[in-house]
DNA sequence: ATGCATGAGCT
DNA sequence: GCTCATGCATA
């Protein structure tokens, strides 16, 4: 029924990856620190419960006879079995009231309380610093103005403001592997970063409490972007391939995976080592360099969660984060900033979806990666979703596949998609060893050209000592 | 730690 | 409408 032409066909960009390198974060997380025992929960952001509560993957119950079911007909089944509990077309995921209280979650309101000495009282030390210019993604206004810097300004002030890392990354997802070089070809980068070294300096507050703002430089022609920083990397996605790369104010020129790997669990010993939760960093980086992350991104930085190409972006940044903090005597200016504002912004609750509509979706997947306008309405349909939570809901599956995707040769991935033949996408039998480890870890959807083989070669020497471990 | 959502940039 | 980076909300 739900014939597609040829779905599949130009986005294939779903790597087999995926499922190892789950494991490899998982192992990561796993592997020492981490624990809940370190973690110093002091809730800035959203650490209100800390519970190191590994939680088992949704998705796909690996037990679960997970039949894969057709397109039209099989998906009754699931509703039948689950969604129906809330009834169908339960709106039941998906708040219609208008939350009012959405409050965007900010960082650091929530009044911390820290464990540790080396925290700062900054109950109010927080609250107080004005973000002004510190732009979070989400900054509405991203005007703040005047962009102040104080930081060993690089050439900086020539430097146009903006994001300081429009650095022209463009390389997919982990793509280039050991030894090769994901990025060094832009040493042009090399400005983008305020060379750690220089600041060096000692204090960690390099942002003068009296604005509060750090002067962030912001590099790169996009000065323009200078409110919206955060996507300044896109623009130079598709081609900025050719400097593909992670530039790095150091040493990153040839950054590979190994060594982002490391640096990874550098970042996440340290960090815990010297009391910082993954929101104080969030923070710090917005006080260093104006560009604050989320505890998310910096949780998904330290379990290798983020494309290739974005770690590398990170990177320098958090090194010399890293550096600051080991060698401040006052480590807790670092992240003194916060962000006052309030984005108003209502944003959609989130839907949550129950297990039984996931396995669904999951098997879906399977099928079809990537469906069209009247599949995904077809899903939608069938499992009484609205067709837009099905639609991201597919997005955010494919890149999740991606993103939890282990660094592989851009070539080797290329060939999973070009000679495939048939791509009819619903094509794919639903050989749960085709696209998906049943195997109880996670869900990932693997291309169905993928061999095991190919894959395994493609693995960074390194982690295949994980998974085969 | 991770699922769902948002939005810029692109096709 | 997709990818990708990123974040809020929540398990």
């Amino acid at each position: 029924m739900s014939e597609r032409p040829q779905s599949p066909t130009s986005e294939c960009n779903s790597r087999p990856d995926d499922f190892s390198r789950a494991m490899y974060a998982q192992a990561l997380s796993q592997e020492g620190f981490g624990g809940a025992s370190l973690q110093i929960p002091h809730g800035v952001l959203q650490h209100h419960s800390l519970l190191f509560n590994k939680a088992a993957y949704n998705g796909m119950p690996p037990t679960t006879n997970q039949t894969l079911l057709p397109f039209p007909p099989g998906a009754g089944d699931y509703r039948a079995s689950d969604l129906q509990a809330g009834d169908f077309c339960q709106p039941k995921h998906w708040c219609p009231i208008a939350a009012p209280e959405y409050t965007g979650q900010v960082a650091g309101v929530a009044a911390p309380t820290h464990p540790t000495n080396l925290r700062p009282p900054n109950t109010e030390t927080r609250e107080q610093v004005k973000m002004s210019e510190i732009k979070l993604e989400k900054d509405v206004n991203d005007e703040y103005g005047q962009k102040i810097q104080h930081y060993p300004t690089p050439p900086s002030s020539a430097v146009a403001h903006g994001v300081y890392y429009s650095t022209p990354w463009n390389s997919s997802f982990w793509p280039g592997f050991p030894p090769i070089t994901a990025a060094n070809t832009n040493t042009q980068n090399l400005n983008s970063i305020p060379s750690t070294s220089s600041s060096s300096s000692p204090s960690l507050s390099p942002s003068p409490p009296s604005n509060g703002l750090p002067g962030v430089t912001f590099f790169n022609g996009s000065a323009s972007q200078t409110a919206q920083a955060p996507q300044a990397q896109t623009s130079t996605r598709s081609s900025g391939s050719s400097s593909g790369g992670c530039s790095d104010s150091e040493e990153e020129e040839n950054l590979s995976t190994e060594e982002l790997e490391q640096f990874a669990k550098e970042l996440k010993h340290k960090r815990i080592t010297l009391g910082f939760t993954q929101a104080d960093v969030g923070l710090a980086l917005g006080n260093l360099y104006g560009k604050m992350f989320s505890q998310t991104t910096i949780c998904r930085f330290e379990a290798l969660q983020l494309s290739f190409k974005n770690m590398c972006k990170l990177k320098p940044l958090l090194r010399r984060w890293l550096n600051e903090a080991e060698t401040s005597d006052n480590p807790q200016d670092m992240y003194k900033i916060e962000r006052v504002f309030v984005d108003t912004r209502k944003r959609k609750r989130r839907t949550s979806l129950e297990g039984s509509v996931r396995t669904a979706l999951e098997s879906y997947f399977v099928k079809c990666p990537k469906p069209n306008t009247q599949e995904i309405t077809h899903i939608a349909d069938d499992l009484c979703l609205e067709r837009d939570v099905v639609r991201v809901w597919f997005c955010n599956r494919r890149q999740k596949g991606k993103r939890l995707a282990l660094p592989f040769d851009e070539e080797c991935e290329g060939q999973y998609y070009e000679q495939g033949p048939p791509p009819p996408h619903m094509a794919h039998s639903p050989l749960p060893g085709q696209g998906y480890s049943l195997s109880g870890g996670p869900t990932f959807y693997m291309p169905p050209l993928q061999r095991p083989d190919v894959f395994k070669q493609a693995l960074h020497p390194g982690l295949v000592g994980h998974l085969t471990s």
